[in-house]
Formats: C-alpha cells, sequence, structure tokens
DNA sequence: TTGTAAGCGTTATCAA
DNA sequence: TTGATAACGCTTACAA
C-alpha cells in the first residue's frame, strides 16, 4: 500500500498538496494537481482509513448488531441497512448479540474502540446505560423506545389484526403463543392479540415460547397440540414458529385452515411458499433497514429530521391458512 | 473516551508503562501496576483500536464479502463465521456482492483501507487480480481455486448424487434447472448432475435461470412446466429454487412425488418445514463458516496449517419430495 | 523498573 | 499557491 509521502515524492510536492488534492480543499494549481493525479493514478494509491480516522476521530464505519442474522427476518433489515449504507460510503461492522446483554454490551464496546460514528441496534433495552453513555448517533431498528431515534413496525397493532381476523373467520378456541418474554417486540404482539381477544371475549390460551428457534419451535408446536388438542385457531409470535405449527397440524392429520387456522407474523420471503401458503402480518423489513440506515446518516451529518422515530403500519397478508371470509364480513 | 495520556496522568506514570500493563510486556513494578489498573478502572478506559492499528499496521478486523445474505443459504454460513471472529476478539466487517465484479472490488478496497487483517470471499473469481494481490490471507468460502485457502462443498458429487437418487426413484424424464452460469457452485452441481444422467443415458432437459433470486424462481418455475409439462423429476440449483418449483406444482395439480420428484440444494432451514418437506443435498453451512474462519486465523497468526483447502462432503437428505426405495434399492 | 521520543498515515494550521 | 509541522492515540526502541 502506497502512502500519501510515496505520492507526495513521486509528484514532487509536500504532503499538504496531496492532502489537499484528495480533498478538494485549499487551493492547488492546476498543473500541481494533475501531476499529482498522475502520482496517485500510478502508484495506485488510496487513502489509509485508519490513519484518516484516527486524526479526524470519526471512520466512515457503523456498528450493526442484531439478534441472530439466521432468523429470517433479520436478513432483510440487514440487507437493507447495508444498501443504504453502501450507497453513501459507510462499511458495516456486524454482530450477533443473541439478545445476550453481554454480548451487546461487547460489541459496543468494540465499535466505540473503532471509531464507529454511528449504530443500528435490535436491543431489548434501548434505555441501557450502553446506550445512554454513547456520544455518536443511534437507532434502534425494529425496537423502539421513547423518543429515541428508532424504526419499527407497530407490533401491538399486528397483534391486534391478528386476533380479529382469526375470531372473524371463526376461531372460536384461539391459542397464542408468547414468544421470548424478554424481546419486545414479541411482547407487543402478545398484549395486542390478548387485548383482542378479552374486548371480544374470546377464550384463549396462552403458550409460552423462549426464543425463535427452529429446532425448539418444533418442540413448542408439538406441546401445543397436546396441550391444547381442541384449539382451532393460533396466532404465532413470528412465521418460523407459525411454519413449525403448521407442519405439527399435518402430522396430527388436522387440516389447516379448516381445523385450525394459523397466523404467523413477519412475513418472511418463505412464508409464501409453504403448503398450505401462510397468512401472516406483514412488516416491510428490507425498506425499515434501508430507513433506519438513512435516519441514521442524517443523524451523524448532523441534518435536521423531522422525525426521529419512524413507526411502521403493519398488514394482514391474507394467504392460505385463513379461512376465506365474505368482503363485507 | 479516556486516552492513554489521561490514564498516565491520573496514575501519574508515563504512557509507555500504562501501554506495558495493558499488554503484559517489559517490566512493570506490582505496585505501579495496581496504580495503573485503578486508574484505567476509574477512568473506565479501553485502548482505541484505531491508534493501534495505525502503529502495527494490521486491526483486529476481517472483511466478510457474501454474494447476498438474503438468500436463506448465507445467514448460517455468516454465523458460524461470526460466532468463531468473536471467540477469537475479531470484529467483522461485512458486504454483499451481489456476485457483482464491482462491488466485490470495491469492498476489498475498503477492507484493506481499513486494515483489515484477513478476508472471508464468496466469489466466483478466486483467480482476479484483487485477490492475487493481496498481502494478507484470504480464505475463499463456498467457493475454491487451485491450492488457495478454501472451504467449500462438494458441488459437483452433490449434483451426481442427486441425478442418481432421482433416477433410482424412477424418474424418466428429468429436468435439470442450470442455476446462474457465473456462480461456481451452481456450475458445479449442475455439471455433476448432467455428469450422471449421460452416463445412465436418461433423457433430460434442462432450463437456464439466471439468479437465485426468489421473485424469478417463481416465474421459472412456471416456465419448467410450461415448457416441460411431462417432466417427472427436476433437479433444482437450491432449495429456494426447489420451493418455488414444488408450489407450483401444486398449482397446477400435480402430486409430489407421484408424479413428480423435486430434489434441492443447500438443506436451508426451512426446507424441512414444507409440506411435503423437500428432499435436498445438505452442506454444513454453519460448521463451513466456522471451518473458514478458524482458517483464516491460523494464517493470519502464521500457525502451521496442514490442509488449507477443506472439501466438505455433501449428503442427500431423503424427505417428502423423493419417493420412498427398497434399502436394497 | 521507568520515562522520553520516534513513528504509524493522515489532516489542518500557519507561515512563507 | 505551497510547504513545514503539530496532532490524533498508541507501541516500542532506547536511555536512564
Amino acid at each position: 500500500m502506497a502512502t500519501i509521502k510515496e505520492v507526495a515524492m513521486t509528484a514532487g510536492v509536500s504532503v499538504a498538496t496531496v492532502s489537499r488534492v484528495l480533498n478538494q480543499n485549499g487551493y492547488v494549481h492546476e498543473d500541481t494537481r494533475r501531476k499529482v493525479e498522475d502520482a496517485i493514478r500510478q502508484l495506485n494509491y488510496t487513502p489509509n482509513e485508519v490513519a484518516r480516522s484516527l486524526y479526524k476521530r470519526k471512520s466512515k464505519l457503523i456498528g450493526l448488531l442484531l439478534p441472530d442474522i439466521t432468523n429470517p427476518y433479520f436478513p432483510q433489515l440487514a440487507r437493507g441497512v447495508e444498501d443504504q449504507m453502501q450507497e453513501n460510503d459507510y462499511r458495516l461492522i456486524f454482530g450477533n448479540s443473541d439478545e445476550s446483554r453481554q454480548k451487546e454490551m461487547d460489541y459496543i464496546q468494540t465499535f466505540i474502540q473503532n471509531n464507529v460514528v454511528g449504530v443500528i441496534s435490535s436491543t431489548n433495552d434501548p434505555d441501557a446505560d450502553i446506550y445512554a453513555g454513547l456520544n455518536i448517533p443511534v437507532v434502534f431498528l425494529d425496537r423502539t423506545s421513547n423518543d429515541r431515534p428508532s424504526v419499527y413496525a407497530d407490533g401491538r397493532e399486528g397483534g391486534r389484526i391478528a386476533a380479529r381476523e382469526m375470531v372473524r373467520r371463526g376461531s372460536k378456541q384461539i391459542t397464542v403463543l408468547q414468544g421470548p418474554a424478554h424481546v419486545r417486540p414479541a411482547i407487543d404482539r402478545f398484549e395486542g392479540a390478548v387485548e383482542i381477544l378479552q374486548e371480544l371475549n374470546i377464550p384463549y390460551e396462552v403458550l409460552l415460547t423462549t426464543s425463535f428457534s427452529l429446532t425448539e419451535a418444533e418442540d413448542w408446536a408439538k406441546e401445543l397440540f397436546y396441550k391444547y388438542p381442541d384449539t382451532d385457531g393460533i396466532i404465532a409470535s413470528n412465521d418460523m414458529v407459525a411454519s413449525a405449527v403448521l407442519q405439527e397440524a399435518h402430522r396430527l392429520g388436522k387440516r389447516v385452515p379448516e381445523d385450525v387456522q394459523i397466523i404467523g407474523f413477519d412475513d418472511i420471503p418463505l412464508s409464501k411458499l409453504l403448503a398450505p401458503s401462510l397468512s401472516t402480518i406483514h412488516q416491510p423489513a428490507y425498506e425499515m433497514g434501508r430507513e433506519a440506515a438513512d435516519l441514521l446518516i442524517q443523524l451523524i451529518e448532523g441534518h435536521h429530521v423531522e422525525r426521529n422515530s419512524i413507526q411502521y403500519s403493519v398488514k394482514f397478508i391474507e394467504r392460505q391458512t385463513t379461512r376465506k371470509v365474505d368482503h363485507d364480513g
């Protein structure tokens, strides 16, 4: 790797001049500019970002912290973030937190040590000290906290919608899968669903699950039908779990949606490939990722932002795990 | 962020001494060590990795370049890489290349500018100049090149296995989905399948597809059955495409596996959730990611490595999109 | 056992 | 319009 010094040497100027043409500031004569540019090309020089970062105390690096890239919902988010960042010349340092406080703190720590200029985080505790103490902008993605910058979907409303659609389609004994109690969006969905169920006075059962992992999901699906064999409507905490439930229903010879309806959450890409395809609550994950990245960039660059908390609305995607209903139904 | 200077001040020693306790080298008196450690704790000091990186001309950063994290095969790989790196105190700068030469080069470029100490890349052209010119170790993941460090699965053998299993289970008019012609693993799989089909003298058709994207996969599925309505066995280039094919078969009222058998590739987590669940060729993605990371670390740290090219064998996962066959079949 | 100072590759200030 | 040079925060000779 050539350095600015070598460029200066071969161009026959000082490093200051090279720096000036690099950053297009200060005066530099047309002829010298050309000489410098030639040298740069000749040596195939590109500036050392580390040195820049050290001097300016800021880099072109962003920290991205997601719970688990292996959960099919997150790649969409991640990709949205990456595309937007890439287009704006920011790079991502990426980590999985597994919803663990410790890992989260470790990552935030190293983000800072690497001079990142901003952080995008899906944390369950946006009000934790680590974030409060940060003197760089943070955008919470898929999570939120009072008036801190965040991009998220209306999980509670999603839960409500799921419950309403299920009831409207005739389920009388609904089971709600609660999802991990420490994962904020899971709580919201759950509460939304229960809110409506109580309001409508529909009997329901709750099955507590503790993660979004696929292998465990299969166990819960079994447990679900074992404990509540007569349930005729299941609101899952996400599409992964819903898929596992769907499969278990198949195994038990239950017809979906005739015997039991299922509604998932997230609308991950593969949910429409299931047979029957999965009715679910859609969140615009890719867009949300992009929006979070955009918001963060605005914050970093000190632009004025009108709204720093962006809630996306969710919508019901009617597919085949729910029954048809009259349009005026 | 406190600096080493401030630590030195509050501990009443020089920065050199602080550095010594930080890096546990050189002599330092027990008492001074304690004083320094107290100061560190008190100021909540952590070293600035950027400054370290500048001085040592190497960081604790690794570049990870994947085609598209949104393709369900890659999160497994990524997670394997991340876990292994994390445990060894390396962090990841992550990018999607979309199999595009330009994006790939841009990322490699910025990796270097950020002093990464190693790169893991899923590229279609490991012999490109960018890689040859790198003076840091590179491990190719899911791709390979003659005696350059790489971790990959035996795609060709996978193709062979798929073809054999399909023929063995009675398909007589097989269609092979070729997959993107510039994506190495897709080519291997395709060639392997065709090799066996020719050897066994089984008639087959080829449908050329140009990406692994899900939306396009749906179009190809339609095209497939339109062009070759009588096909009774489909070897897909990956599980995404296989899923789309499966769904289209459903739509057309074809019974799977009775009328048409389908074999996918990769064994992504959701393939077992499909109904019928998808028979496929399994690759140990997570492990491969970990192995690639481990290999890279060995290379970075200058340890001797016995084998720098690690080929994983693949295996047929018999599920429900293929027919049963006698065990001595 | 400890401190001084040079150097890593930049940018920005100041003087020329 | 240009060039010296200090500074960014750290590590490591080298001297004390």
